[in-house]
DNA sequence: GAGAGTGTATTACTATCGCTATACACTAAT
DNA sequence: ATTAGTGTATAGCGATAGTAATACACTCTC
């Protein structure tokens, strides 16, 4: 399937960095099931002009994503959705997210939020996803 | 209580900026109850010589946990750990705590890491701080 | 093989970041 | 008042990050 540069939207001044956002967007779209391995995403062009940034910037995010292997180049014709193969053993890719979690949910305790609250909301985060 | 500059230390080479480092430890010595309200900090002469580091990097640490509220200023004393009083209403915390675990919840599922693994690690994390 | 479609290497400019050195303002104790 | 202890304002330096303009290499279709 062919993703619509609709499905995009970035935010210039928001802080974070435009290639960033795309990269966010492209997992959020994958991890979620809206899109499958195959599908295939907009050409930098089309995706820069819709989006009023340079090409170069979608490039840097599909390098990005391609060097994750997250997405595949398939020369002359575009980028694709990869097969989601994570890479090394269970108990590195959970050490690998220990410290992601861990600063959330210092964030979380910082914010005054107790543990059940942390807990209902990680339920319905992974329910909507 | 004083607290002793020996709780801390930094990797210089980690990528992670050092007066990041240094909020991150301070944030967790908090939420953990390693340190209340009322302890103070190492000066940022004694942080810095200890560390290794020019005290400017300290002082830019306490700056920034200062202007979250998280330490509170004693001109001429040093700096001490504030009553953690969150501001705004629970709805409003939630809502800014929301990204901050989505992105967690989206790199766990990139990880090819089940809602089980995540929340078993989120259980253990929750626990142990 | 010409043309229109891919992504990218190169180059360059700008802004910001991260860290440091120095000099200053404040407080507390003697 | 002097001294030794706080944190900080200022300025500057080097490196990196982020974006962009241009020219190039590749693939597919006709």
């Amino acid at each position: 399937m062919q993703i619509s540069p609709t499905r995009f939207a970035v935010h210039p001044s928001s802080g974070v960095p435009i290639y960033r956002q795309l990269i966010e967007q492209v997992l959020a779209l994958i991890v979620s099931g809206q899109v499958k391995p195959g599908d295939m995403l907009p050409s930098v062009r089309e995706m820069g002009s819709a989006l009023g940034v340079n090409m170069m910037t979608v490039s840097k995010a599909y390098a990005r994503l391609e060097a994750d292997g997250v997405v595949e180049r398939a020369r002359g014709r575009g980028m694709l959705i990869a097969e989601q193969t994570p890479q090394g053993s269970v108990a590195s890719r959970l050490a690998e997210f220990q410290p992601v979690l861990e600063q959330a949910v210092i964030r979380g305790r910082q914010l005054g939020l107790s543990d059940r609250q942390i807990k209902e909301m990680l339920q319905e985060l992974l329910k909507a996803n």
